[in-house]
DNA sequence: ATGTAAAATTAGAATCATTCCAATTCTAAT
DNA sequence: ATTAGAATTGGAATGATTCTAATTTTACAT
């Protein structure tokens, strides 16, 4: 199923940019290559299991560990992120826009929603003086429009 | 908008009153009044563990299924909230107060931070139509005073 | 008071996600 | 080609949480 010509999003030589411009210290092997284009062609931010199902559809002989452990680097490189929407499985997503979640208490799905406009979070909560923010985790729990409609 | 905080160990009739406030449908059992307890006199969000520990002090005889059990009811009766910052334990907090979570990456402490003034979160993302929002979890990941001036 | 049904509590087993480990294979630079 | 350092592997181990089945407590009707 796997076909050069239907490749979507970032093309292998898309990744080497990417980073290159982040500075990412992770080596390239074919594995990390087959998860991070599993994820950067997911939109529905698959857990780890997930991730695992759909790189062994087209490498059977990946391992679990093998994905954990690609999944870390990719994440700890900033290539891809980690999610935590609630308690259970970490998903993964490679949508690096400044975005946040929508996570939809009914269905579970979760959908990537932007900033209004110039949004800058650091003005709105007052920290501690002192404090270095380096990255912020925002997630809206609710109900999808599909989910609603049913109810 | 918020009322006046008056953030102390709320007494037993405090509790009662919430309860009423919020129309709580929990049975007010004295193992959930004690880590209801536990959990309005701490402010560094404990995890179920924690919060074990703490209530085991007092009644020795209690068992981690029933802190368990307990965090579970107080958390959908609204009297306390779940708090997901990374992956591992969820934290608990008794602050019902709109606020956010910082979290130091060093750590691990976590501190409430309140917003700065008239904060109105819905209008600061787009969400697809139809999307009904019920809560928001926003973290702030970084580094504390105290861990920022060690390095 | 007493009996009863429902809810709470318990210890321990089971589950689930993740991490660890030790052995093997691959890669990149001598 | 050699070799050290990574990457990969399967399986074991861990840690947090949930489940289960038995027991106790509670609220309420009698």
């Amino acid at each position: 199923m796997p076909t050069a010509s239907t490749r979507s999003t970032p093309s292998p030589t898309g990744l080497q940019c990417r980073m290159a411009l982040l500075g990412a210290d992770v080596r390239l092997t074919p594995h990390r290559r087959e998860v991070f284009e599993v994820l950067a062609s997911s939109t529905d931010h698959p857990t780890a299991t997930d991730v695992f199902d759909r790189v062994k559809a087209r490498t059977p002989s990946i391992s679990l560990a093998t994905v954990y452990n690609c999944l870390e680097h990719l994440t700890s490189a900033g290539l891809i992120k980690q999610v935590h929407l609630e308690r259970g499985q970490s998903r993964y997503c490679a949508n690096l826009h400044e975005h946040v979640h929508f996570h939809c208490e009914t269905c579970g799905k979760v959908i990537d929603a932007h900033p209004a406009a110039d949004f800058d979070p650091a003005k709105f909560w007052v920290l501690p003086k002192g404090t270095k923010v380096t990255r912020m985790d925002i997630a809206i729990h609710g109900t999808c429009d599909a989910c609603a409609a049913k109810s």
